[in-house]
DNA sequence: ATGATAGTGATAATCATTATCACTTTATTA
DNA sequence: TAATAAAGTGATAATGATTATCACTATCAT
């Protein structure tokens, strides 16, 4: 494992956010100025790989999720944070006969509106 | 309605798959040559807007559906193929505590994983 | 040390999508 | 019907996110 991995691994572990490409590249940059938005995604693809981090698909950019097991996702579409929704409970997929003839791999449960914050200042 | 809105909102409809944007403008084209991507573009967001048709976000491009009640898709990563999954009940989200605080206003579940139909070439 | 290999930084290229704009079609009004 | 306003189109440029390329550097095993 490079320092370049390293660093990008811990941007995505140490907050409980699901930050982008580019929010990641700006927290490694904090502690390795020289590195770049290429190794970045490089690292954050093999780290998806190697089952250390989880890819989300959202509007406006794939987010990066430290959280391993399923759950499901917010994204506000006035701020676009995406959060997660732990309340949610996926483990029955996989349980019906679609998963007999067809292999699921992975759960991808994104809700979308408008999130708390957003709805105090209407 | 343009012509060329009802000719995009036929190609979505008249089929059972979830076309991409490129393969809506293949579709069109046979019926109307001089269409543009751009146009298609264009329609198939009015038509998202007006409730018409649904959007999917997907690998390698969003897909368009004509099927309105929310429903899961799961998505092949050999294929990129998309169907419909109906055997998962998704009326229960919106019932938890999340909704009260926060205002969901659409559900995206994608499965993904390998077809039946990839799984037999191997 | 030497050579092989993997990883990096810089940047170009790609892909899906959106923006722009001159022009055409359609609708409205006189 | 003619004039005019409004909406939509086709062509293409621009954008934004992601991936590919490539010369160079760090790391590892001889």
């Amino acid at each position: 494992m490079s320092k370049q991995r390293n660093v990008v691994l811990t941007a995505v572990t140490s907050s409980c956010d699901h930050p982008t490409a580019e929010v990641v590249l700006a927290r490694c940059k904090e502690v390795m100025p020289s590195i770049n938005l290429a190794t970045v995604y490089r690292n954050l693809n093999a780290l998806v790989k190697s089952g250390e981090v989880q890819k989300v698909m959202a509007d406006g950019g794939d987010r990066f999720d430290k959280t391993l097991y399923a759950h499901a996702h917010f994204q506000c579409r006035v701020c676009n944070s995406v959060v997660d929704v732990d309340e949610i409970d996926l483990s029955f997929i996989g349980n019906g006969k679609f998963n007999k003839e067809n292999k699921i791999e992975d759960v991808d449960l994104t809700l979308k509106g408008v999130c708390k914050d957003c709805l105090k200042l209407n």
